[in-house]
DNA sequence: GTCTATAAAAAGATAGAC
DNA sequence: GTCTATCTTTTTATAGAC
């Protein structure tokens, strides 16, 4: 069934893109109508305010973290492995519905505070077989948070963060360092 | 000398302790001055625009990291324990400056953003020398950044992050991953 | 230095035509 | 479903009295 109608789609992706590329603050209703190439009446059809708009936002993530829960938990090269080289932003779309709905929880969304909080608790129920002890789970929680938070303060600028043969090193330290 | 008047101090707390508490977005020019105990125009006077509070803001967090990178540097347990310690939140003066600008950065301003990057990088330099290798720095880092992360989502609510006893587990683990 | 009053712009939301 | 026009509230900033 095609519940969503492509436009909702289109603002949904316009919302998130301004979120990850700018800021909560340039998410306007006038902003996201602009970018999605529709008005603001034709916006607030589908979307009938700002809380619904970060609502579907919200949601979008919440179906995507269900899929990524099912592909770490069936990684044939290890649950931790795939996590932290999944911790990368790869601007895959569970990578961006995550940027932008931390930039909403950022702006002051409860809702996505508790969204986030959430999938962190999911992570962690799928990883705690695969991993020594609390602080090795805590580690590799801990590492995949940084790795998100550095790409959330970037535009897309130069990484501070670990990058292709560095990435390889930091998941093989840190495998040694939790391995069940 | 006593350059910064003592109501100029009071703004910048009041508009620390929103963003930190509440969000950027809560953080409006009339919130704080009410906060401060002041009137819009007696925070204009000290602050003559929004930009130029944020740089006040920014201001402070460059101070408070001068003193922090001298610190990690004589840190008698060792600079990756100190600095790994000290990386959840205490609510001092230096965590509250980071809080208060990395929402600040989030909120899409670009001189808070490269404020919070010439951190790291100041941090990245005095633990280079105390760590086997690169791999090793950047977990260091990142296990920091998660933490602050972590800290930055929640509103004082239940901690994820390792607290206490789990925190102690958490060091000894990096650590031992990391020592030069 | 600190205040009140007010202007000017931006943001969210409504009404109703098409 | 999508548009234009308009209203309300909020936010930043200015002017000028004290």
């Amino acid at each position: 069934m095609s519940r969503p109608p492509r436009a909702r789609a289109s603002v949904l992706d316009a919302f998130e893109q301004i979120l990850i590329a700018d800021s909560e603050r340039a998410a306007t209703m006038d902003a996201v109508a602009r970018a999605a190439g529709v008005s603001k009446g034709g916006l607030l059809y589908h979307f009938a305010s700002k809380d619904a708009l970060e609502a579907g936002m919200i949601d979008r993530l919440d179906e995507l973290v269900d899929e990524d829960v099912s592909a770490i938990g069936a990684a044939p090269e290890g649950p931790v492995s795939y996590f932290l080289r999944s911790s990368v932003l790869t601007a895959d779309p569970l990578d961006r519905a995550m940027l932008a709905v931390s930039r909403l929880a950022q702006g002051g969304s409860a809702a996505a505070g508790t969204a986030l909080q959430r999938m962190r608790g999911r992570w962690a129920d799928v990883l705690r077989p695969h991993v020594r002890d609390q602080a090795a789970l805590d580690l590799v929680l801990l590492v995949s948070d940084g790795l998100y938070f550095n790409n959330l303060l970037e535009d897309g600028a130069a990484t501070l963060v670990p990058a292709d043969a560095d990435l390889e090193a930091l998941i093989a330290l840190v495998l040694r360092a939790v391995d069940a």
